[in-house]
DNA sequence: TTATTTCATGCAATCGATTGCAAAACAAAA
DNA sequence: TTTTGTTTTGCAATCGATTGCATGAAATAA
């Protein structure tokens, strides 16, 4: 069956104004050496045409397709859509487009759509890892095919990729000091699968900020969890509740299980921040919302999609990938609300 | 400059096995007509080779680039997110790819993305209207392409699109007569711009409940913001705080409005929901974190964006658009939470 | 053995735009 | 008028895969 309207190509152009292709794609891309007078005329008459160009076809031609893969874990979360948004206004200010998949954080799913994106030719990819991810070949293709590799957040060493995280080691110290300087003392630390580097590094930093103002490290404090959603925040939080003494602040590694470990405590009646002090990570919208508003750590979300955006596009602006690849990191802030300040502390009190 | 490694094609298998490119075309698709031991020694070689096909060559060939394009306000936001998320689930499945842009809801960025989506020959699109857009012109593009649109959510009638919304109408009947049988008798309700059918239609609904209850229809009690963001919600709190008597409830047509008439309201010591009902729209994550939790109207938006995906696929299989297009309307579901249900109510009493 | 099918592969055009090189058209200089 | 130089346009190959049709090979029937 034939499509019921037949595009309009550069052939009909020339047909109707006897010329040839060629000519018609120069006056159309506004080639020096095409008179000022032919290029008038094909413009007029592809408007008059309605033509449209066929990127494919010049895709093909020219091995450059101007699209940029991008796979998240999922885009309903609001950092990743955040990142997008960054990856997507760099991106289309550059003339390019952004082809999104999401891998549910499955390394099966991650491989099918690393396979896809190649096929699609995007002219390079931007990743973070899903966390069940342990084996890594799959993203070795992408620099086989000789197409640069962006990795952010969730990212791994030695793929050839330049990387783009914040510095979750800082992010971890600077919670957890400022709870302490908070004057809290017994902090507890909701943390991820440790072959994760985000939540390993934001695990070195309590430790480290701990080690540096002289408290002991107490591994019954530390709670991992899988996914460190509400529900494992939930969990947590109640496992802490049947120790003695009782923790008297949470640095968790993630919003989510902020949030739920703060519900738990608060339906069993403690009060934050006087008795518990919560921060969480990562500035989720809702953590400005919920009651009290909760510390976090932002992290520049947009802004790590607009870098790991133009460390792409200088990449396949140079034709190919960098030799060393660049490790881009963002510094984190601390952004202290009621969760985590204790209204008649005073400092000199310690 | 020549690209470092130069890709592997049909052509350099072909070679290596002494048999034509056509041959090997059809011993990877698994073409009927060849031999299973040509099929064999084609894959091994392909493996061997690390080839991977070109999907832009194949596009360019069949006229079917299997991306289908997609167009939303902005990304970050939980309820496009997760129809995105819906979207991408149906059309991964089916093969298909998902490119993203978004508008910021500006009518000249989205009359841009269209034509790069036409560009790049997506087989369709799925998008939802920019709030600023009052001339729709470059959507009839998108047809005159002889490609299908489906519109979900901020929809236009009259555009050859099929459509994919909740039914507004009813949600905001629902939210509204929720309120009255919780007994509350003077209902705010916080509305968007009224040429945008989502929110002409939420206003109706509220409208009809009030009628059906006996309760008059008080313009005074209706304010209109351009964008229902928390700010806006918190000014129209403001504004309704200087009415007399006060109104006891609020229907908001979004959460983020909703949630800002919560806090200035709890500010300024009124109790949620003893002295204010309210519920907002869209349930997003948020409305189950703040405190009171909030009341609101689940729109499916994941199932909104299956749907969309399946009547566009449905299109495109059929090589051209609906001739009548299809009108899909999800029914919305009430969610009530403690912002609008108050404790010792009963019902007999009024 | 020859005729007839069936099966497997090859030929060559095609999708639509791009681009190096050749050539024509025109202008300016000799 | 011829030569040299500039502009402007055309020719034809190319990107990589697909596919209708033709052809060759093998298998079966006569």
């Amino acid at each position: 069956m034939q499509s019921i309207a037949a595009m309009t190509t550069i052939y009909d152009i020339a047909k109707a104004l006897s010329i040839t292709p060629s000519t018609v794609s120069r006056a159309l891309s506004d080639h020096p050496h095409i008179s000022a007078r032919t290029k008038a005329r094909v413009k007029a008459k592809a408007a008059q045409l309605g033509y449209r160009p066929n990127g494919i076809a010049a895709a093909l031609r020219r091995g450059k397709t101007f699209i940029i893969g991008v796979m998240v874990p999922t885009t309903d979360r609001s950092f990743f859509s955040s990142v997008i948004r960054g990856i997507e206004g760099v991106a289309s200010k550059a003339g390019f487009n952004v082809l999104i998949t999401q891998s549910n954080d499955s390394t099966a799913v991650e491989a099918a759509n690393i396979d896809t994106l190649l096929k699609t030719q995007v002219d390079g990819i931007i990743a973070s890892i899903a966390k069940e991810t342990t084996d890594f070949e799959h993203f070795r293709k992408i620099n086989a095919q000789n197409r640069p590799l962006v990795l952010f957040d969730r990212v791994k060493e030695n793929l050839g990729a330049s990387t783009v995280v914040i510095d979750d080691y800082l992010g971890g110290y600077y919670a957890t000091e400022h709870l302490i300087q908070q004057g809290y003392q017994r902090i507890a630390h909701l943390s991820g699968a440790q072959h994760i580097n985000i939540y390993k590094y934001r695990h070195r930093g309590y430790q480290e900020a701990l080690s540096t103002h002289g408290i002991p490290y107490d591994p019954s404090l530390v709670l991992e969890s899988n996914h460190l959603e509400i529900q494992d925040g939930r969990a947590g939080m109640e496992q802490l509740l049947q120790l003695h003494p009782l923790p008297d602040a949470i640095f968790a590694a993630s919003d989510f299980a902020a949030v739920g470990a703060m519900q738990l405590a608060k339906e069993k009646g403690l009060r934050i921040p006087q008795d518990l002090g919560i921060v969480g990570f990562a500035n989720e919208p809702f953590t400005d919302l919920v009651e009290p508003r909760m510390s976090t750590v932002e992290q520049h979300s947009a802004q790590m999609g607009e870098l790991a955006a133009e460390t792409l596009l200088a990449n396949i602006q140079k034709q190919e990938p960098d030799l060393v690849p660049k490790k881009l990191v963002l510094t984190p802030s601390l952004i202290t609300r009621a969760s985590s300040v204790r209204p008649n502390f005073n400092i000199d009190r310690i």
